[in-house]
DNA sequence: CGCGGCTTTGATGTTCATCAAGTAAAGTGG
DNA sequence: CCACTTTACTTGATGAACATCAAAGCCGCG
């Protein structure tokens, strides 16, 4: 795994680099990194499973996550996907004792952890630092709800340009990238199944608006993907 | 308004008396109450919509709320209902500087109003009531995911099975309850249109599953209900 | 080499939105 | 207070969008 040896040495200092502690003193700083450590994940390697006890507070310092969860049936549904320094992993961190989400990595990724006691510890002496953790919480939630709320307001063609665009202008920033996600999880991200997944990037290939190799997707007509997206 | 007259006295003392505020001393209690006022709103009253500014932080006291969006087209969606000490208010409050959503009143409500930058100034100097505020903020947003979740998951019998249910067991605590929404925002809240939603609840009544009398909706069968939300 | 999961395409069926049309209720202005 | 207008409610008929089912090729992995 390159990416995680690379970052092996430089990790110690990362929670004093991390932008998340901005606005934390020395001592603050060497009491987290006391409880701290790090994961290093392979693609589809599980972080944290929906019901596992939360003892750590955990964020992502390189690669890509799903955030997911199981309805009734047992059939898996992916609420959202985190890039380094989103705050997904703060979701229900610190008004549930359990998770209720599972979150799995959808490329190699490095994870840090710092106990979630310890966290709390320190905002509790340092309130401006909690206010500043009330906002991560506060985006991260919203990110989760609005794109929720969009993704339910289109078709199928409109769910698959919003998923393309937010990998080529959010995620990626260019327009031809690796797809991270299988169909079937493509499906399971914007509520759909993967034949309709396929049918519909098949039918876009044939129009020219993308180009498939292997796992590499390329944008071709960006517009026409957003006004898709508009008025589905 | 009878409510409202009957709360007005007290009211003074309410930021004293809210469990939100526990853990406060008298000083910072004071400080709060300085700058914290409170509105009455009759049912349907607007108390702010997407897109004004946010100044000030609001949580209701007596009532009930509905927070919604607008999607693309206009078409209005509600997020979320919420009950006395639901933290609803919370949400975008401390990220963004304008709301993305707005809140209205769906029965005759009290709402109190804290001065936004003076709860900030607080919490800086009392990191444990940060704590308790992360809290707060991570299960308002935690019931608004889960809830859009179970919604998304059920066809439209199990929606309208489960909204009663939440009438009933969650909201009023009875299961004869005065219905505070209209058909038209009964399909905006759980994503169905106004003609199903009537249609659905003209045949639980012919089934003798519930009762309606005006807007007096009884629940007569709630077995059945919970039944026919889970496996749909 | 063979098994299971992922991918693809086509045919079929169901669910739900849309359209239309009419009744009841509630707010508005003279 | 009554005529008027608008908004809410209700039912039925139609069609479109999407899920489901089926079947076959593909790829990676043990």
């Amino acid at each position: 795994m390159k990416i995680a040896e690379s970052h092996k040495e430089e990790c110690k200092s990362c929670i004093y680099s991390s932008p998340l502690f901005d606005g934390l003193d020395e001592e603050e700083l060497a009491f987290l990194a006391k409880t701290s450590s790090q994961g290093f994940y392979r693609k589809s390697e599980v972080i944290f499973n929906e019901n596992d006890e939360i003892l750590r507070f955990c964020f992502l310092k390189l690669g890509l996550l799903k955030l997911s969860k199981k309805d009734e049936e047992g059939k898996c549904h992916i609420i959202n996907i985190a890039k380094p320094n989103d705050c997904i992993g703060l979701l229900s961190v610190f008004s549930n004792t359990h998770y209720k989400y599972s979150l799995t990595a959808l490329e190699d990724s490095i994870i840090y952890y710092v106990d979630l006691a310890a966290l709390k510890h320190v905002i509790s002496n340092n309130g401006k630092f909690g206010v500043k953790m009330l906002a991560r919480i506060s985006e991260a939630a919203d990110k989760v709800i609005t794109t929720t709320f969009e993704i339910n307001n289109k078709n199928l063609r409109g769910r698959i340009a919003y998923i393309l665009l937010d990998f080529t202008e959010n995620i990626y920033k260019k327009n031809s990238f690796e797809c991270p996600v299988s169909r079937k999880e493509m499906g399971q991200l914007i509520g759909m199944t993967t034949e309709n997944v396929i049918r519909i990037l098949s039918e876009f290939r044939k129009d020219g608006i993308i180009e498939i190799t292997g796992k590499t997707v390329k944008v071709l007509k960006a517009d026409f993907l957003h006004t898709l997206q508009r008025l589905a």
